[in-house]
DNA sequence: CCGCATCAGTTAACCGCTTCAGTGAACCGG
DNA sequence: CCGGTTCACTGAAGCGGTTAACTGATGCGG
């Protein structure tokens, strides 16, 4: 029943209160009126259980206290990850997240980004398949973007959250070395289109400071396909006793591999991976992996997205480091 | 530059073709006109890049073109891939999903259900945590309502897609009884607050009928705790040749105690889960386990929204079945 | 040729809030 | 006691659409 009549509007506050829905409309606000009116303001809208309405408000004002979060590709537990809990930090900010998902494919991503700027969101986070596109620069020049991962070329985006890979890397390589593996093969995934990850040059660089020995074998992102290749590198000559792979989803293949040449992990060979999928510390061994704070990740980005839209501008790019969970798969050799 | 200056307004279109505002407002929509007008007024509406405005149109129709989405626990992988499903098949017919995670708190399921009702949205698909909560009543006499899994006490929901876990259980069974199994355990997670499966009570029925000697153990739903519980159960004597877990989760669990206790699955013991998370088919041995049809259930649930939506209800209640993927880990026993 | 639908548009009133410009009163230093 | 601020609030014009009610043609059966 009760829910059945119409809300209260702002002008029947108006007159319970005997002021004007201008007025109202600051007091709710806590601008431009006394205290005293904000009391008896306040009174009356939750006697008579009034809210502004957002659809009239967001018209009125031209914020619509909804963000357009554009995910590269859903599929990937990572960004799922990453959604849920930017919606969650949103609501928490009394916003809401408008997600949608690219499907992995660049043309959609850009389709996307324009249908949300058309629905009027305040801002756009995104997690660009194609950080090259040109759209980004004419969409940056009309709504605040934040960029996570890869930055928008040409670094008009309003805010910019990054991933310091060259420390991932050097975490791993690090790890390993300490352990007492001198040679090992890198599995990296396809997709030159990833400049997300352009740590794969400081791989060579590192190895070479760190004195190791690494074979880079790029290979397919899912793991069946990496299993078949694994099998090749671990079947053939001069088996790496360490493998380093840029995914976690890469190590399931290589573990698969493994299984199938009846070679003991880490006793025959260690694996270590990138990402630290949750699925990683179920596998038998546990997978070692360099690990990033999805937490913070979601919080910088947020961060920054709300305080530009509220126009208080802070920092402009923000690096987040990640950290190494060791776990068995990188015992020592031969252990 | 372009994008800086004020979008079109239906007003200019209206002016371009000589037609009033109102004129320009049916065209586009197809209705109240001449073909030959809309055939006009679509070219000047492009030949000017208007696009009506989505939140004036939504304040002027009372209609938003947004769904809530709310989730019971978006933690849960399987509510994940569903969000995003209908994330993905609300977009392809020109609706925006709000998606909000109630992380498991009852309360702060109906908060949220409030918050999204406030925001206007034409509609809500919920996964209920507390199908029996009071406010559902509510809210389904004020918004067009559909659950999913769990159908909301009272029946007063305009939709339900609801899981035939029945079916499940029986499908499980007779796979085991097929291989030979007489005797077997079955996992259920804890929370009788689940009547999401009530089919808890059916396993004692089909298993009479199937003839096979089954223990009910009730354990919690993370892996860890019914690795514990499962210990104790197959390091006991009489221990079964087969396990029934009503959850993929339980059955990673399972996996570890036999590990621990260096039993072969499905030598020694054999293993069916239930929910046929993506995780499952990646174990050693792969699990076999009752498969549930996502694509097919949010499908059925964003049909039925949007159906009641748009004032052409159809089917009101959906039953869902599920299927078994047969897989490695119930192999014949001793084999 | 009349009366009545039907069709294609028009007019104007909203939808419910925000905000800009303005107004009167109180305050304040000189 | 006066001109100028500041404060608290009012009035009204939007924001950009939709829609109910109305108007003039046109068509048509009788």
């Amino acid at each position: 029943m009760s829910d059945k009549r119409k809300r209260a509007t702002i002008r029947e506050v108006a007159q319970a209160t005997g002021l004007s829905p201008a007025a109202v409309s600051y007091a709710l606000r806590g601008i431009q009126t006394s205290e005293e009116t904000q009391e008896r303001v306040r009174a009356a809208a939750d006697e008579l259980g009034y809210e502004a309405h957002p659809i009239a408000r967001a018209l009125a004002s031209g914020r619509t206290a909804q963000v357009g979060l554009l995910c590269g590709s859903l599929e990937d537990y990572w960004q799922q990850s990453l959604a849920v809990g930017i919606g969650r930090a949103l609501l928490a900010r009394d916003r809401y997240a408008l997600i949608v998902d690219a499907g992995g494919e660049p043309e959609r991503e850009l389709a996307l980004a324009r249908r949300l700027r058309d629905q009027r969101v305040d801002g756009l986070i995104v997690q660009p398949l194609d950080p090259s596109a040109a759209l980004w620069t004419e969409l940056a020049a009309s709504i605040p973007v934040v960029s996570i991962g890869d930055a928008l070329h040409g670094g008009q985006a309003q805010g910019e959250v990054v991933f310091d890979n060259r420390r991932g890397v050097t975490l791993a390589l690090e790890h390993l070395r300490d352990l007492g593996h001198e040679r090992l093969t890198v599995f990296t995934p396809t997709g030159a289109s990833t400049p997300d990850r352009p740590a794969d040059v400081h791989v060579n660089a590192e190895a070479e400071r760190l004195g190791l020995r690494v074979d880079v074998v790029v290979v397919p992102q899912s793991h069946a396909a990496a299993a078949e290749v694994a099998m090749r590198v671990l079947a053939g000559p001069g088996r790496p006793s360490a493998v380093f792979c840029f995914a976690d989803s890469i190590a399931y293949g290589v573990y698969a591999a493994t299984r199938e040449l009846g070679l003991a992990v880490p006793g025959d060979v260690a694996v270590c991976g990138y990402d630290n999928h949750p699925m990683s510390s179920l596998l038998t061994p546990p997978l070692t992996t360099v690990d990033w704070d999805i937490d913070g990740i979601v919080h910088s980005a947020v961060r920054l997205i709300v305080d530009v839209i509220d126009g208080k501008p802070r920092k402009r790019r923000v690096v987040r480091e990640p950290s190494l969970r060791v776990r068995a798969s990188t015992g020592v050799p031969g252990g």
